[in-house]
DNA sequence: GAAATATCGATAAATTTTTATCGATTCCTA
DNA sequence: TAGGAATCGATAAAAATTTATCGATATTTC
């Protein structure tokens, strides 16, 4: 693994969770080691670029004639992606993207818990899927109490930019934003686009 | 805009969507024309990179002084990813995702038509904001009817590869999943990953 | 136990992408 | 109407990324 003097390539930290759901994948199947070749096919990469990749993030060495150990990769990719420390976030809209976050368990796979969820309306308050469900003005308080710096957008389109004015406010400073709006933030506020109509897109383009 | 003979980078394709999305979002507020300079600062990019960008996809060049006209602009984009016209595309899995999937209208301004969901559970069968859903075996028959190549799997991590073989013997030529689940699918058919937690995972790591 | 072979890791070359520089153009203002 | 200022587009340089090549090494097979 590299230290901050080599930084990894911007290009190659963007393929970690690509090989992070690949190599659990493979686990879950069983299989114990993997060469660079195969992950390669599997994948649309080159074998050169998977193992310059790995080289970069995982200390341990692939070993001539059998690979890469698949169990200790993982671990080591999920120790580069900060997986193995705990963010707190919460949700900002209750409908039916909101919701499905909120109930989503694929989180805690990746350090992350969502605390609750956050609406306007008072017929959605309550909870879901187990977490509870406050209204939006509560949000600086309960940001506050707990600390919380992350918060997933999934307002509608006309709602977003003010929810996201709230969120700041609160203290938020990292938004992943699924509604399709470009948003307005303050220096040092990370904003994450999540268009699942362009992600649809894309795909029907290539 | 370039022709064949000079494809458009990769780089410059992925950026395309996130100048749609902030040009929309300027056209909106009514801003008539818009510089490569401004373009940059509220994207967080170059505005070297910017013009570059936009002379490869846009044939209408900028005017000293004033920059780009927002709507001749959007236009050029649109037409760039293929906008202009009409896919079809199928959800399968009817919970909390798929339902959000189904009565996002969002879709609609990408060129996308989505057209119904499939689930295997009974209950869920029926209709969802103003569409369709059926059960799934009947996926094949109606993929035939319509000619849908595109499907949007919103499903459980454990059905993930049943669905996807479904819907690839259906006919079904690419694939927008959003299980965290590495899909084993035959050569010619494409699959994007798009998992919810690894965004997130993504922001908060930054 | 030795040869064959699959695989790695490192170095180097090629390609792609980003950034810098600068003259040309057009609009605004006095 | 002339000067100034802001912006573009093109060319060139720099940086980043991908791809190619090759010797070294460990496992398998005979």
């Amino acid at each position: 693994m590299q230290s901050m003097q080599n930084p990894v390539p911007k290009a190659t930290a963007a393929r970690i969770p690509a090989y992070l759901r690949y190599l659990k994948g493979e686990a879950a199947k069983g299989v114990g080691c993997v060469s660079s070749a195969a992950i390669a096919r599997d994948m649309g990469l080159s074998a050169v670029g998977v193992r310059k990749d790995l080289s970069l993030v995982s200390s341990r060495p692939g070993r001539p004639r059998l690979g890469f150990e698949v169990r200790q990769l993982i671990s080591d990719l999920e120790k580069f992606l900060g997986y193995d420390h705990w963010t707190d976030a919460v949700v900002i809209g209750a409908g039916g993207l909101g919701r499905a976050m909120l109930a989503y368990d694929g989180f805690e796979n990746y350090g992350i818990h969502v605390v609750c969820a956050f609406d306007v309306a008072p017929e959605k308050v309550g909870s879901f899927g187990g977490k509870p469900v406050y209204p939006l003005d509560r949000l600086p308080q309960i940001a506050a109490r707990n600390a919380v710096k992350v918060a997933v957008l999934a307002v509608p389109r006309s709602a977003a930019q003010a929810a996201c004015d709230a969120a700041v406010s609160a203290g938020i400073r990292a938004i992943l934003n699924f509604a399709p709006v470009y948003l307005t933030v303050p220096e040092g506020v990370k904003v994450r686009y999540e268009d699942l109509a362009v992600a649809l897109a894309q795909l029907c383009g290539e």
